[in-house]
DNA sequence: GTAACTGTTATATATATTATATAACAGTAT
DNA sequence: ATACTGTTATATAATATATATAACAGTTAC
C-alpha cells in the first residue's frame, strides 16, 4: 500500500501525496531512478482527480525531490548533499522549530522535558534511516 | 511594538497575530490577567480589519490561552500546567516533529546533525523561559 | 508510423478559507 | 446615559483546493 488518502484529515490532498512521498524517500523504499506512478493510474487508484496528483507532483519538483519530463513517469531525483551551514538550517526550519517550541511550552512541556522527548524520538525515527 | 504583520509572509494575518500572543506568553511579556487591546483598537493600528483580529482572538480562546467575555477585553488565562504523558506529547507534536525531520533529512541533514542542530537551538531558545 | 502511454495546459465549476466592509446587537464600566 | 467591550449577521472578493472534460505534446513499444 504505497500511497493512501485521508478524508478526514484537514490538509489538502495533494499534500498529504507530498508527504507520503517523502517518507518513503527517506525511508529508503523509493530510491533515485525509482519511479512514481502516472498522474492517471494513481488517480484511479485513489479514487481522485488526475489534478491533485499533478499537484503533489509540481510541489515535489519544486523540491528538487523528482524530476518530471513530457512523456516519461516522475522519477525520484538524485539525493542532494552539498553541506548546510548553520544559517542555511536555521533558515531552512528555524521557524518551524520555534513554533513548535512554543506551542509545547504552552501545553506545559518544560524546555527540558521537550528536549529529552525530541532526542527520543529522534533516535528512534531517524537512527534507521539511509545515508 | 506588541504586534505587527507581515504582507509578504504567505501566513493568514489571524494566525500571525495569534503567534505573536504565543511568544509573548511564552518570554513573560504577557502574563495571566494582562488585557489584550480590543480588536477594534488593534485592528486601527494594524491597519486590517476588526474581524481579523477577533478571528484571531477566537483561535487563541480555543487553545485555551486566552479568556473571552463580552464587554470586557481578552484577557490572558492562567496557565495550564497538567503534566502530559509521553503519549499525549506524541499526539500533540510527534507529527509535526516527524514532518520536520523529514524535510530537514531531505535537505540533507544528517540525523545526527539535526539532534545537535534542535539541542543547540532549544538551549538558546528555551533556557531563559519562565516557569 | 501508429498506438498507447506519458506529463502538461486550458476551461469551467464548486467549495472552503481568508480578509474586508457595514451594521447591528449585547454586555461592561464610568 | 455614554462609551467602551466582544459578538453576530450579511455581503463581497480573492485565493486555495479539488473536480471534470478536453486537448496538446513528448516517449515508448509494437
Amino acid at each position: 500500500m504505497l500511497f493512501s488518502i485521508d478524508e478526514s484529515n484537514p490538509q489538502p490532498l495533494y499534500l498529504q501525496l507530498v508527504m507520503q512521498v517523502k517518507d518513503q524517500i527517506r525511508n529508503g523504499n523509493l530510491v533515485p531512478g525509482d519511479e512514481l506512478p502516472s498522474v492517471r493510474e494513481l488517480a484511479d487508484i485513489l479514487g481522485i482527480n488526475l489534478h491533485t496528483i499533478h499537484n503533489a507532483y509540481k510541489k515535489l519538483r519544486d523540491e528538487g525531490l523528482i524530476t518530471l519530463r513530457l512523456g516519461q513517469r516522475a522519477k525520484i531525483a538524485r539525493r542532494r548533499q552539498q553541506p548546510l551551514s548553520d544559517s542555511e538550517i536555521d533558515s531552512a526550519i528555524g521557524a518551524r522549530l520555534h513554533d513548535l517550541a512554543t506551542d509545547a511550552y504552552l501545553l506545559g512541556i518544560s524546555g527540558e522535558r521537550l528536549r529529552e522527548f525530541i532526542n527520543n524520538y529522534l533516535e528512534h525515527d531517524i537512527e534507521g534511516q539511509p545515508k
